[in-house]
DNA sequence: TGTGTAGTCTTTAGCATCGAACTTTAGCTT
DNA sequence: AAGCTAAAGTTCGATGCTAAAGACTACACA
């Protein structure tokens, strides 16, 4: 018995196991959802990292481009705004607009109406990035999903909305800081 | 129309009106699912977040913490384990172990019996420390599940872990490095 | 017993992030 | 107008992380 990947990480069901030799009142169904729900995510953004890396981008950046893609055309926004929505400080966004005007996938200009103001705008170059990891992201989605039949999806996707609904109504600050995609 | 919440985060349902606008062929099903579980994600480390804070320590921390206790009394292991368990470089586990031996959450000493390994034991505040953690954070996902029934919780569950298994399967190398909780 | 080799941590340099202080501009108020 | 206040970004100092190099110990083999 034990784990059996080498210590890497333990089976869910191995974990699931521990949490109840370790703690009382611990209601398994719960803890499997939950614990799945966290895996899923992490093994997720793993597969997008390397999605990203062999576009010769970071998912930093590709967070970026999604957030100016999603605002629609023309895509612009401000810094602050951008920094909002990604859940960062904006001294984060400084620099890391800085460098993705550097790799050329977005442009920054001031405002010639509210010189207070900085517009970053999306570059065609930064488009067709993003298209590329969208066409890459969606095909592991699709593959992700592969077992599940269309009623199962369909309850899937009903059960976590409702589910995404109950926290966001829970925390209506958006608080972010926490790393993770979007 | 457009975004609700004041720019900090559009509605799920935006978001994927938004995707489909900009590209095409794409699975709002499937998108679903996939940004559900991401924003869900982020709530729940949010949520985590607030509750560690409360305790007087960090997300970091009670990931430590719940290794040690996870591998069972007497609650040892090694920094370069705990790394791989954490998806963490062994020099970042140097620097967090430092952190938390002056908390006091768990000591570290050599093994007199290989002197080139080093043991890091959960002392007893710690393992307090994760047991009021672990109060907290059950009733927060009690509470997160809360409107759903038994059967779909059931549902749910099986149908995440086998969603898991795929991508688990798919990704051998427990390739961590990407932030997030356990 | 001497030496090579592998394994375990620690140290160093570079980067991204946060919190807080600072600069600049816009818009009010009087 | 002159000055106040608020808002938008940038800069600064500290922290935590990674990748790579370094130090030390154990073990194998000659």
């Amino acid at each position: 018995m034990g784990d059996t990947s080498g210590l890497g990480e333990p089976t869910l069901e191995e974990q699931i196991a521990a949490y109840q030799r370790e703690f009382q009142d611990l209601d398994p169904q719960v803890e499997k959802i939950v614990n799945a729900l966290s895996r899923l995510n992490r093994r997720m953004n793993v597969a997008y990292g390397r999605q990203t890396a062999e576009l010769g981008i970071t998912n930093a950046d590709w967070e970026v481009l999604k957030a100016l893609v999603l605002s629609g055309a023309p895509y612009r926004m401000g810094p602050s705004d951008l920094a909002k929505r990604l859940g960062l400080t904006p001294a984060a966004m400084t620099h890391r607009i800085d460098r993705m005007v550097a790799e050329g996938l977005v442009t920054r200009d001031r405002d010639e109406t509210n010189r207070v103001r900085v517009i970053v705008e999306l570059t065609p170059a930064g488009r067709e990035k993003w298209q590329e990891a969208m066409r890459m992201a969606t095909v592991f989605e699709g593959d992700l999903l592969q077992d599940l039949d269309p009623d199962e999806r369909a309850t899937l996707g009903e059960v976590l909305t409702r589910l995404l609904r109950r926290v966001e109504d829970a925390q209506p600050d958006a608080g972010g800081r926490l790393t993770d995609l979007d």
